[in-house]
RNA sequence: GCCCACGUAGCUCAGGAGGUAGAGCACCUCCUUGGUAAGGAGGAGGUCAUCGGUUCAAGUCCGAUCGUGGGCUCCA
């Protein structure tokens, strides 16, 4: 039911775990280096926790200042004299008491109540190198000596114990890798992708903006990003109805009544915006579109014989998101799902499931993604809705797809939502980025409260099983997510220009209009460009825009009635004549097919 | 929402320790008609986010607000 639309995931996945262990241990000690230095800079700075993620490390330090940006280097130029030193890292084990005195006597009041985090039967170890004491499980490299690559990258608040209503401490992010080579490649990563930032690539392809007069989190669409929407919700669609769905539309507010049955002013209240108040009646602004679908359900009796039914909706939502949450197109406020409910008799879940999970992973393939990472949910240890019949049976089939599939799966054993298992898929990005799109969730919660029947061969009336499912998750989020993918560099069929014709001079403008009236009679998004600019110049500008293919008009083309295409990033093709470019079209720009 | 940083022309950014705004690109005009990533000249364009304060004088200092960014947090 809930959708993890704008949610933002990024993992980097590193291919061999040994590998990792390896890292993490190299971090965590660069942590430790990193305290070490920020306590001999600033003595007054209390230590907390300092682990290694994802790609780097963090410590987080509470401090009586703030850090500020010029202390990093001052940090780092202090980390380099103690790796210098080569300090040997000593595992100490210790008793409850000797490690209560030690930290109390350096008052570091954090470690004492981390101390006390740590059940009975574990054994206590500090790891020391130079003076510097940390309580810490360890492992740890042999010596500071071992850090040959690392890099602090910035300083952020965080919640002690991730909790907000506990204090703010200071934490500075770095990274470490075995050797300077790889620190490089990651940086130059961190470059790539910041160059691919869809914030930025939107403003300079001119496809997107967010406004502050209208309002954080809600997107306007320009002209090129708007075709681009297009051509997404005209193959969205077409797909649809191919495999079997009906569309839907459904309004944007709805009678607080309908949110009362639905349980949502229960549970979701505070993701709602406000109310407004119509004819004396409360309405508010949908961020779901489930109960609209459920109610096209009641609106008829249903037989078991016409099951199933699939209703798809580009159905826009809207979710209060705290301001400090937004960001660019993954983390807005107004979003439009590509949302469908099946509703179907118990006997045709099986098939149902196998048959969304394969559609979803063929529709994230007809965008360009290769790699997907999934994830099974399964029944929450405390309260849940349903039958533990009905949710072994459900998990069992979930379960039957992924291994069906074959692919890479985790299972988060309990995770799964009160009212049903799902299943997650995240897709790979070009820059092995996962970020979570499709998802596919049983409910057994909304039929019971909106009583939803069929009726049976046997007269009686029985509950449908209704899965929610989005594919693409939000419009909004997947299109940030194909700009950083693609660079930028839309594939032909999603191109909102596709060809530019530029002329070397005025004197080809005729020919260059015929040329563009031909490409748009067979269909193709083509412009002309035939300012008083020399040619080098409009090349550049087409080739800066991402234009994918650019088509040169001279004396010679005028002459020959031909056209020099160059696709973008590469070099200047031969001539070919106006017939043979539009079948070498037909073959670039065809839209995808999914079987 | 919280911590920190930032907010100067459409964009990217300059504006030494207060004296009433500048560049490049983009835009407009003119010259140039030039074969594969920026030809030349000129012009227009800014209540320096907003509001308030200090001062003879505020992009410049102080405060508040709004917004943006990096994080945290939340995510039925």
């Amino acid at each position: 039911m809930h959708f993890p639309d704008s949610r933002k995931r990024i993992r980097v996945i590193m291919e061999n775990s040994n590998e990792i262990n390896k890292l993490e241990t190299l971090r965590h000690s660069t942590a430790h280096v990193m305290a070490d230095a920020v306590k001999s800079l600033f003595p007054e700075a209390k230590i907390t926790i300092g682990p290694s993620i994802e790609a780097g490390f963090y410590y987080d330090f509470d401090m009586p200042k703030p850090f500020s940006d010029e202390d990093l280097p001052r940090i780092e130029a202090k980390m380099d004299e103690i790796i210098a030193q080569n300090l040997p890292f000593e595992r100490i084990e210790v008793t409850r008491n000797e490690a209560r005195k030690i930290f109390d006597d350096m008052g570091e009041t954090y470690k004492l109540e981390l101390l006390d985090a740590i059940p009975e039967n574990e054994t206590v170890t500090i790891y020391k190198h130079g003076n510097f004491m940390d309580l810490c499980r360890g492992p740890h490299v042999e010596s500071t000596g071992r850090i040959k690559a690392f890099k602090l990258l910035s300083i952020a608040g965080a919640y002690w114990r991730g909790d907000e209503k506990n204090k703010m401490l200071q934490r500075i992010y770095g990274t470490a890798f075995e050797d300077r080579k790889a620190l490089k490649a990651h940086l130059a990563w961190l470059e790539e992708a910041a160059k691919r930032d869809h914030r930025k690539l939107g403003r300079e392809l001119d496809l997107f903006s967010i406004n502050e007069t209208i309002g954080g989190g809600l997107v306007l669409w320009h002209p090129k990003g708007g075709k681009i929407r297009q051509l997404l919700e005209d193959f969205w669609r077409s797909q649809h109805e191919k495999h079997g769905y009906d569309i839907v539309f459904t309004p944007h507010i709805a009678r607080d009544e309908l949110w009362h049955q639905s349980g949502h002013l229960g549970f979701y209240k505070e993701s709602m915006f406000d109310g407004m108040e119509v004819d004396g009646q409360q309405y508010l602004v949908k961020p779901m579109n489930c109960p609209f679908h459920i109610q096209i359900y009641k609106t008829n009796m249903h037989s078991y014989r016409d099951f199933p039914y699939r209703w798809a909706e580009l159905g826009t939502v809207y979710r209060y998101e705290r301001s400090g949450a937004l960001h660019g197109l993954f983390r807005v406020r107004g979003f439009t799902q590509d949302d469908a409910h099946i509703y179907m008799r118990h006997d045709q879940m099986k098939y149902e499931l196998h048959r969304v999970f394969k559609f979803s992973l063929n529709m994230l393939k007809a965008f360009g993604f290769e790699n997907f990472v999934c994830r099974l949910s399964t029944k929450p240890a405390g309260k849940y809705v349903g039958t533990d019949e009905i949710w072994a049976n459900a998990t069992e089939v979930l379960r039957e797809v992924l291994t069906e599939w074959g692919g890479e799966y985790e299972v988060d054993e309990g995770g799964g939502a009160f009212y049903g298992p799902k299943i997650d898929i995240a897709l790979k990005d070009s820059l092995n980025r996962e970020w979570q799109c499709s998802t596919i969730q049983l409910d057994f919660n909304l039929p019971d409260r909106f009583d939803m029947t069929y009726i049976s061969p046997e007269s009686t009336k029985v509950r449908p099983i209704m899965v929610h499912r989005a594919l693409l998750g939000s419009i909004e989020r997947f299109f940030g997510i194909l700009i950083e993918h693609f660079a930028g560099k839309f594939p032909m069929w999603l191109a909102p220009e596709q060809v530019r014709v530029v002329t070397v001079t005025n004197d080809q403008d005729a020919w260059a209009e015929e040329v563009v009236t031909e490409l748009k009679k067979a269909g193709y998004r083509a412009t002309a460009d035939m300012r008083n600019e020399k040619l080098s110049y409009k090349i550049r500008e087409a080739q800066v825009q991402k234009v994918p293919c650019t088509l040169v008009l001279g004396a010679k083309e005028v002459e020959n009635r031909t056209v020099t295409p160059r696709y973008l990033g590469g070099n200047s093709e031969s001539s070919v004549s106006i017939e043979d470019f539009l079948n070498i079209m037909s073959l670039k720009a065809a839209s995808p097919v999914i079987e």
